[in-house]
This record gives C-alpha cells, structure tokens and sequence, in this order.
DNA sequence: ATAAAACGATTTTTT
DNA sequence: ATCGTTTTAT
C-alpha cells in the first residue's frame, strides 16, 4: 500500500490528525489550515490503509456545496469513485433514513419536505384557521418558535404552559402544526432530523444496524452544530464508533441561529479519551493579515486558543479608509479596484467586498455601475426559491398529490383565471367543516349551487385542466413534464405578456426549468428507490441552488461576512466598521453577542490572502433621512497599530455642502461642528448631527445612542465639546 | 380583478 | 429610502 499520495502533502499536525487512532478526535482547524484537506485524507487513510470499507463511513457536513467538494476531492485523491460512501448534509442523510424507514418512522410512504416558505405558508394558515390574530401572533416568529422546540428535540406534547396563557396558545400553534402536517404528509427541515433521531432512539434493530454498519463517523464545521445535530451523531456513534470532527471555535457564526459552540466543550466532556488536534499553520494569508486576526480573536474570551502562523512573507500592511461617508466609502473602494485591475494585480473575482448586511450592498453597486465595474451580489433568492419557479413546481406537485392544499392554493388562481378571495375563502370554510381538502372542498362546491355561476364555471375549469394535466404528463420524462406544466398551465404566456426585464427572467427561469429537470442526476444515491418526480421535488427543497447562474464573467464578489464564511480572495474589503453597524447595535443587548461579532470579523479578516482593506463610514445614512454620526468600530482598535496603514482622504473629497454649508459660521460661533463628540450633563456622550440658529438661538441636534437623538439650544444644554 | 395607496419593518441564513 | 405585504378603491 502506497500512502505517499495520502500522507505527503500534509504537514506534521495535519498528519498526526490523519492518521490518530481508532478513538474520538477534535481537530480544531483555523482558518486556511487545511481543514477539508484533513478530513478528505483520513477518509483516504481509513479506506486504503485501514482498509475501512466506505460502506462504513459516515460524513456530515452543513451544506450541499460542503458535500459535493468533499467527495469530489475523496474520489480525487483516492481515483476512484466511492459508491457506497454516505456523504450528506444533516438533512440530506436524515431524510435518506426516513425515506428508506418511512413506515418505522411514522410517515407515508410519499411525505414532501417543506422548505422555510412552504413552511411558513402553512403556519399562516393554521393561525388564519384558529382564527388567532396574525399581527399578536406573528407567522414568521411562530415559524420560529416552533423549529426552535424541534431543535431542542420537544415536541408541543413535551411541552408545558404553566398556566400561562401566551405559552398555552403557543403550544396550541404547535400542535396544530404537527397535525396538520401529519395529515398532509408533510416534513419540515427540523423535523427532517428531530424525526430521525427519534427513529433512532425508538427502533433498536435499526439502531443497531446504522452503528453497525458506520464504524467511523466525520464531521465538518462542528461548531454550528445545534443540539439536536449534535444529539444525532451521538446517536449514531453510541460506544464505539469514533466521531471525527473538524470545527473552529473562533468560526462560530451562527450562535443565532441555534449553533452551540459549547458542543466542542460537550464533546471532550462525553468523550473522555478524546485526541485534541490543533491546526495552526495557516496556507493562505500574509503574516500580517494573520496578526491582525490574531491580535483581533485574542479579546474573545474562553477560546479553545489557537494561534495562526504561516511561514509565508510579511506581505502588505493592512489600509484603513476613514470615508466621509457612504458614497466615499464605496468611490474609494471602487478606486482601489481598479486600481487593482489595471495594476495587474489580477482578476476582479480575485476581490470581495464584504459587508455586515445586505443592505450595504446598493451604494456599491450604485457606484460600481457608473464605473463600469462588473460585480456580482451573493445571497438573494436562490433558484428553487423564485416565485415563478415554485409556481410550477406547485402544478407538479398538486397533479401527483390532490391532498397538497398548500400548492392548491398557490396556483388555482395563478395565472387569474377567476377564482377569487371570496371564491377561496368558500372553498376554505368548506374545507375546514367537512374536514376535507381543498380539492375535494372545490369537486363538492362546484356541484352544489353555493356559487356564483362564473365563479363555479371558473373553478370547474380548473378541475377539469388539472385532471387533464395530470394525465397528460403520466408516463412522460421528467423534463417533458416540466415543460409540459409550464406551457399549459399558462405560466410561460402569462409572465411572457407580462413588460420588462424581471417578467423576461422568469419566462427564462421556467424554461431553465425543464433544463434542470433533464438534467437532474437521478444517480445520486439519495435519491435511492424514489420516482424521478418526487425526488425532483426533493432536489428542489433540499437543495435551492445558486444564486445566479451563468454570470461567469470576471465580477468583483460582494457579499455579506457570513456568505464569506469557508471562501478565500485575494483582497478582501471589510467595509462598513461602525460601531452599531459592525458590531451590530443590535448584538449588543445579549450576552456573547459581541463575541460573535468579533468572530465574524474574523472570519471576514482570514478570508484575505494578499490584501486587506477595513474602511468605515463617518456618516452614513440609515433607513432613508437619518444620518449617523458613528465612531469606527471597536474591531479597529483592537488590531494592533503597526500593521495598519491610514489612508488619508483625498483632500478634496465631495462633501455635501448643501446641508451645512451655514456650519463653518456655526462652528465659530459655539465651537460645536456637526460630527463633533460633545458632552451633556444628563443624556452623557452624543455626537452633533446637525445645527442650526444663531446667537442665543443656536441649536443642535446631539444623537445620545440609546437615549436618542435630541434637538438642544446650545446657550442652555452647557454641552462640553471633547476632544 | 386589478391597481393604487397605505402600512410596516429594516443583521446575519443553510437545510 | 425601499421593499414586501395588506388594505382600499376603481
């Protein structure tokens, strides 16, 4: 057996975590260290010199992207394919476990899976039906409320209201949902693994078969794993099977969204002989973006530790950009770019642009666009998440299943074919007496006189089509379906009347369709033993696709920090490093909230090979007239000041005159500038944000932070300007 | 049934 | 400001 492929390109740390024994390991992998290499080699090293068949490997990553790269780089190193080797996401296996033991897990045969809009379509209509008010029950928080239980593994029969009336309505909520997703065979993305744990917890012999059957189990990314995932590889695991995972406290980024960090902590506790790795050596940055990162971290408490280090070259200082404010911000950055270009630094894709929220993208491509620069926006919606795409998956799914009320309603009146509010609410209370679907609900209403005759008229003609339709598409491939849907059901031609540039993508999105539809790769093993349909429907929920697809031209990347996570560039932008934007003010108030700010920056500051370039606003507008004064953010001064450069401004940069042109006056009259920090006996510290008068009638407008932004008549606020 | 007007929210997001 | 949702008017 020949290991030098397996084992030569790794460095001392990394090998030793390749080739650790047959106990638990925690590999704790900075950034750039070599991550996805390690776990892609100690699978290699388990298969060929282990001689651990694939067939008893089990690894579980986050995201789709994750697995495909994963096993590509697998069946790379190795040259060959790896058939029988289980690589997934959390709920791409959990739903394979289901599919194939759907009777011992209590579910039909032919369960959907319901994405996040699917699922918050039905909690309205479940808070609609209770009758409930849905601005005091708000749907999207009980979406919330109700994945968050399931991630703790409750459900609404574990739970207690404790003769409190809000908690008692809650769990009403939930336990409607439940049913009515059992009725409509119906499973969500954390029911996908509260659903097979429970499978596991309750099914010995199954049990018994997965922990015979995966020897050896691997993780990627287990710092974002929430307490169910985490209770889920334990499972498999039980007393012998080693969990290999791979994770970095300092990435944990998704502490908001149910990530348990404390799970490294946990696991080190439940698995008492495990072998702690430490990947420090970093591949990818510059010895100063490196320092800057570490230095940053280091105000993080109760780290695991780690220090990154490369043996690489010092590299550039980091630039930091005092901009005026947001429009300066994105021309400076817009500059540097093409700077960049024209240097011959190397491509525009080489270039990201990261922000703390979307919102921040627009001045940049506002900019961008009047420069010429092609860029590209990550995050938005994804392909099986646009409307027009859901639309005809909905016709799909309605011509296979009469009980998907949830698709009913999406397409019976889309495109308008005269079937109303009045019509459907008709349709809804029927529904909901007789305790029958929508469909059936219309196949009685339409026979009795209830309606008017348009309306009746209408509503049969949709009957009548979706009859046809379904029989029309039996029997055909899946891309002759798809194509079939898009034409009769009328979409093409009803987005095709439609004027403009959005109505001529969605016209391209359904054709698009079909393509995916053909292209679909029913190979896939967890598709195993399904129709082509449902388990394109499966496709379309477990995984949404990219973004945009086709834009392969040479675009600068921006994105928001948290996108970035797992990329690398170049020369990376962090922008925006605010206080109150980055960190944001709305991560103040919790505790370990600023950490993970803290960590974001990090994560955005690691994903710099080259170069990197922090810039901060000193103005920006937010949510339309208001304008902040904000000072940079405290991530700044926590890098150390020799491996930073300022960047001065031009020195005549655009300044908006037209507000204050009147604030050089001002200033001589009061000592006061807008922008200027000043002091107030009562509200404490503020910045000026405006001012106006003369005299004994000068005024200024302070912003206190949380105790507001307030208009003052200088000659009584006795306000001390500071320094 | 469709369009206009009012309203409201506004960090981060994979599956 | 701006975008998505809901209500109201035609």
């Amino acid at each position: 057996m020949d290991v030098t492929p397996i084992l030569d390109p790794l460095n001392g740390a990394q090998r030793e975590a390749v080739t650790a024994g047959n106990t638990p390991v925690l590999v704790i992998a900075g950034a750039g260290s070599g991550k996805t290499r390690v776990l892609v080699h100690r699978i290699a090293w388990l298969c060929e010199v282990q001689s651990v068949s694939p067939y008893s490997m089990l690894a579980v990553t986050f995201t789709n992207k994750a697995a495909a790269e994963m096993r590509a780089r697998v069946e790379n190193l190795q040259n060959h394919a790896m058939g029988g080797l289980w690589i997934g996401t959390f709920h791409g296996i959990s739903h394979r476990l289901l599919r194939a033991h759907w009777q011992e897990a209590g579910l039909k045969e032919n369960f959907q899976v319901l994405d996040s809009e699917d699922q918050l379509r039905l909690v309205k209509r479940i808070i609609q039906d209770m009758g409930l008010d849905d601005s005091k029950w708000v749907p999207k928080q009980m979406r919330g409320y109700i994945n968050r239980q399931k991630e703790e593994g409750l459900r609404a029969a574990d739970l207690h209201d404790r003769e409190d009336q809000t908690a008692r309505q809650l769990i009403r909520i939930y336990t409607a949902y439940e049913q009515e997703c059992e009725r409509t065979a119906s499973v969500d993305f954390a029911e996908l693994l509260l659903r097979s744990l429970e499978l596991l917890q309750q099914k010995d012999e199954i049990l018994a078969h997965y922990r015979e059957k995966f020897r050896h189990i691997l993780v990627d990314e287990f710092q974002d794993t929430n307490a169910i995932q985490y209770k889920w590889l334990k499972m498999f695991a039980g007393d012998d099977n080693p969990v290999f995972a791979v994770g970095d406290d300092d990435q944990s980024i998704y502490g908001w969204r149910g990530a348990r960090v404390e799970n490294i902590q946990s696991f080190m506790r439940d698995y008492k002989n495990t072998e702690l790795f430490r990947l420090e050596q970093n591949y990818r940055s510059t010895n100063t973006i490196l320092s800057v990162a570490n230095s940053l971290i280091d105000n993080n408490p109760g780290r695991m530790g780690k220090k990154l280090w490369t043996d690489g070259a010092a590299g550039e200082p980091v630039h930091l950009y005092a901009a005026f404010n947001e429009q300066d911000e994105a021309r400076f950055v817009a500059d540097r770019v093409l700077q960049w270009v024209e240097s011959g630094m190397g491509r525009r894709d080489e270039i990201a642009i990261l922000y703390r929220s979307n919102v921040q993208s627009r001045v940049f491509e506002e900019v961008f666009i009047s420069q010429g620069i092609p860029y590209r926006v990550y995050g938005g919606l994804r392909f099986f998440e646009r409307e027009e795409i859901r639309d005809a998956l909905a016709y799909l799914r309605l011509a296979r299943n009469r009980e998907d009320d949830s698709s009913f309603e999406r397409i019976v009146n889309k495109p308008p074919r005269g079937i109303g509010q009045r019509t459907l609410s008709q349709l809804r209370d029927y529904a909901r007496n007789h305790q029958v679907t929508l469909w059936n609900a219309a196949v009685k209403i339409c026979g009795s006189d209830q309606l008017a005759a348009r309306s009746a008229n209408a509503l049969q003609n949709f009957l009548e089509f979706m009859q046809v339709l379904g029989e029309g598409i039996q029997g055909l491939e899946l891309d002759e379906q798809m194509d079939q849907i898009i034409q009769a059901s009328g979409l093409v031609a009803y987005h095709g009347r439609e004027a403009g540039e959005k109505a001529k993508s969605r016209v391209e999105n359904l054709q698009e369709l079909v393509t995916a539809a053909r292209d679909f790769n029913l190979e896939n093993e967890l598709y195993e033993g399904m129709q082509p349909v449902d388990a394109f429907l499966v496709h379309a929920a477990l995984e949404a696709g990219e973004g945009q697809g086709g834009q392969w031209e040479d675009c600068v990347q921006l994105m928001t920090l948290h996108a970035a996570k797992g990329l690398e560039f170049a020369s990376v932008f962090i922008v925006g490093l605010e206080e109150g934007l980055f960190p944001s003010g709305m991560s103040m108030d919790e505790p370990g909230r600023l950490e993970e700010e803290r960590r974001l920056c990090y994560v955005g500051i690691t994903r710099a090979r080259q170069q990197l370039v922090l810039t901060y606003a000193e103005s920006r507008r937010r949510y339309g007239s208001e304008s902040y004064y904000n000072s940079p953010s405290r991530f700044i001064s926590e890098i150390p000041a020799e491996c930073i450069t300022e960047i001065r401004p031009r020195a005549m940069i655009a300044k908006p005159v037209h507000p204050n042109a009147k604030a050089g006056m001002f200033a001589r009259d009061t000592g006061i500038r807008v922008g200027c920090s000043v002091m107030h006996a009562k509200f404490g510290k503020g910045v000026v944000l405006d001012c106006e008068g003369a005299g004994s009638s000068a005024r200024v407008q302070v912003n206190f932070g949380e105790k507001g932004s307030k208009w003052l008549v200088v000659s009584y606020a006795n306000l001390d300007v500071l320094a």
